[in-house]
DNA sequence: GTCTATACACGGATAGAC
DNA sequence: GTCTATCCGTGTATAGAC
């Protein structure tokens, strides 16, 4: 429950981003939001129209800063292959899953365009970036010519969002990381001296 | 809403299975089922504990299903890395997601012990098959030695349950074709005088 | 076995006082 | 802006008739 320096319709975000995040949009009920934000129902149908509505903020929240977390990474330092890498390894609350990800799965947030639209750019944008970067890899003589940047990256995208369902599957991050390494072992470029 | 020759606790099975792929396990009311199966309440609850003991029999009968399907496609014919190809384009309902997978997004599944075992020995059972597969592909030379059977099984399993993801989230199935075709061109064995 | 009736808490939203 | 009161439908389950 949020009491700190926020205002109210920021607590009421905040509380949203969370349960979206545990529970899904379905699973998310406006009570549920109102006790962990502290706050009544008048506060909630004063700041939004409804669910509808305070979920839409709160999942354009997140997906904005999902894209700036993946570019953070993506833009940093590093050859084509590191900058992959780097993303593939980042720290993430791995049993929690994607805060983006999940809401794929989320029936009422499919059916809405508005709703989807967030989650549809967001993961857009990250796969056009290492789209991009494995291009950029294959000019440099990093990965082979053969290769299709938006490929290679709808793969490294789904590996990491598949990654959270096998992880979730067996309660433990473990297959999370298989997955990652795998992945990485496919797509690096051959060691000087190294058998693959 | 069924009706052939099936008996009114096949109905509500059925019924269940398909509401859970639909709508998970949360978004699934007793209601919802009892309508798509054409029973009354008292069916439900003379057959079945309830809500989740339903639930239990449905997730059985749908992740033995998929293991079997699964299991079609990996004991067939063909070299290590065609049987995985098999596996990888096999027809689905790609909109439609996971019937198992999707089920690790929903935090009610999650959280119960019962509910979860199918889902995580369903995967853990593909995902060791697939394994075996490749370790079988290493022996006879179609596959790098330095490849671990295990992890790649475990980037073989995400890009399909990750490609799911994508593809909803943009609303058509060709991401996920992508990232097949992505995971598949860096699997693939060199082929004589060609370049990857 | 299956149905209807009933129960009661929750989901989602509105009204109006302060 | 925020609160409480109120509303009506739905979610989940039980009781008891047929």
């Amino acid at each position: 429950m949020y009491s700190k320096g926020m205002s109210t319709s920021e607590r009421l975000i905040e509380s949203t981003r969370e349960l979206l995040w545990e529970r899904g949009y379905v699973g998310t009920s406006p009570k549920a939001i109102l006790e962990r934000a502290g706050a009544g129902q008048g506060s909630m149908y004063h700041h939004f129209k409804g669910k509808p509505d305070l979920a839409l903020a709160a999942i354009r929240r997140t997906a904005e800063e999902l894209r700036a977390t993946a570019e953070a990474v993506l833009g940093g330092p590093g050859t084509p292959y590191e900058r992959i890498e780097a993303y593939l390894l980042r720290e993430r609350d791995v049993l929690r899953g994607c805060p983006v990800g999940r809401l794929t799965m989320d029936p009422d947030v499919i059916a809405s365009e508005e709703l989807r639209a967030p989650v549809d750019e967001t993961i857009a944008a990250i796969r056009g970036r290492i789209a991009d970067i494995v291009e950029e890899g294959k000019r440099r003589g990093q990965f082979a010519p053969g290769l299709d940047g938006e490929e290679i990256a709808a793969a490294v995208l789904a590996t990491v969002q598949g990654g959270y369902v096998l992880a979730r599957a067996s309660g433990s991050p473990a297959a999370f990381d298989a997955g990652v390494r795998g992945l990485l072992s496919l797509l690096a470029p051959p060691a000087p001296g190294q058998e693959n």
